[in-house]
DNA sequence: CCGGGCGTAGTACCGAGGTACGACGGCGAC
DNA sequence: GTCGCCGTCGTACCTCGGTACTACGCCCGG
């Protein structure tokens, strides 16, 4: 049986999710708090198998409040659960020691197999944040028997207003393609391309493909061979 | 609907897999690879979505194949699966750019899910792995400025038939300075500065200036901000 | 002294790159 | 439905970059 301890400041939201968790068989709810540091005070005192924390919160976040369970070597697991999609909430909330971080709009059955997941030592983090986050620490991944690759793109300032395909083209033009070589490889018309290129040049500032160049290795969207 | 490539040197495997994909209505295979250099020309050829990526094969193996498709800029996503949940596969797999990483032992329900989040540009990793993805971020998160080792960028081959002056031209080519401007600031005519800029693309055998900004920072003759 | 590399400078030419439009189909949000 | 974003393609125009070739002064080494 996994046992579960709600954080939520909203009331209502933690009894939709007592609901959805005593509607297993293979859970139950052992207590609920409202605020991060009663999240930290019944954590230590229950020791549920995995601690189902928001993060806005009056009193103490649930990232500050995760990272005080975590600190005080509870063997509860915290699984973070928020309505935000904002990277900086996984960043700090993964180092504060989170065992996974979902958001709100998941179906009931991903939350329920992520707590199960959680519960049984694996990780989680929702499909939308693992994109960004692997991006982003991409850089940090220690090196596997296979060497250097070529890295993927980095969520950065100079990049977010790019759409996939822009991202894409900006890319090639930072391994030194022309125009002309683009469109063949990538089955577009030139005027296409230059129409990509230019959308690229404006949003990022950058005054023509040399210095887009520089930006996609300044980024990391490209890196030296 | 979406488009998947099945890459594995297994046609039983294969088999397998098409039969689950064709069962979704959102969903069709659009060819099969048997090895690494297949599945990068099939991608090339077929554009599909998803890239459903085997490891262990002949000829080249999933990760450098993933690599290439990555790195040619194809919108194709690279979502990796196989039998090993061994670490270094992980590592080395999202390095080169892979959209996720499954255990072939996952259930059929979470393989689907899995192609739809990736080719909604999601991203994926098997629980399994996302635990010690997460332990890997937090112990390479703070480390941050591991710089590379010094490295005399005059010693690479490829610029040591440049002259110093040439090298300096290069390194302000490489800041994303136009003629003009290399002209203005090094006090120079503009003629001047092309006849070097010249010599050095005949020397260094880069195509235009843009190939020579991309010398400069893989002969970390300058380097990212 | 003279050859040769180097840095400087010029002219002429042309193709690639970039700008400024306009246009259209698909598709998701409202 | 309708609006807006995205990706696609086109035309026209002009600038910048790169090539080709020539030329001159400097300095060093033979």
């Amino acid at each position: 049986m996994t046992t579960v301890l709600i954080v939520d400041d909203q009331p209502l939201q933690r009894f939709g999710f007592r609901m959805l968790l005593e509607s297993q068989d293979d859970m139950t709810v052992v207590g609920e708090a409202g605020s991060g540091t009663e999240a930290v005070r019944l954590t230590d005192r229950l020791r549920p198998d995995v601690v189902l924390m928001d993060i806005r919160m009056p009193d103490m976040d649930g990232i500050e409040a995760t990272r005080r369970i975590v600190a005080s070597g509870s063997p509860s697991r915290v699984l973070i659960l928020t309505t935000f999609d904002l990277d900086e909430y996984a960043y700090a909330g993964l180092r504060a020691g989170a065992s996974g971080f979902l958001i709100k709009d998941a179906l009931p059955e991903e939350l329920l197999s992520g707590i199960r997941a959680v519960a049984s030592g694996d990780a989680v983090v929702a499909p939308r944040l693992t994109r960004r986050l692997l991006e982003a620490f991409a850089d940090h991944l220690p090196a596997g028997e296979y060497g250097d690759a070529p890295g993927d793109p980095a969520a950065h300032p100079r990049l977010s207003s790019l759409t996939e395909r822009e991202r894409q083209i900006l890319t090639v033009i930072g391994q030194g393609w022309t125009n002309s070589e683009i469109a063949a490889r990538l089955h577009l018309a030139e005027s296409t391309v230059k129409t990509h290129v230019g959308r690229i040049l404006a949003k990022t500032g950058a005054r023509d493909r040399v210095q887009a160049v520089i930006l996609a290795y300044d980024t990391k969207l490209v890196r030296p061979a």
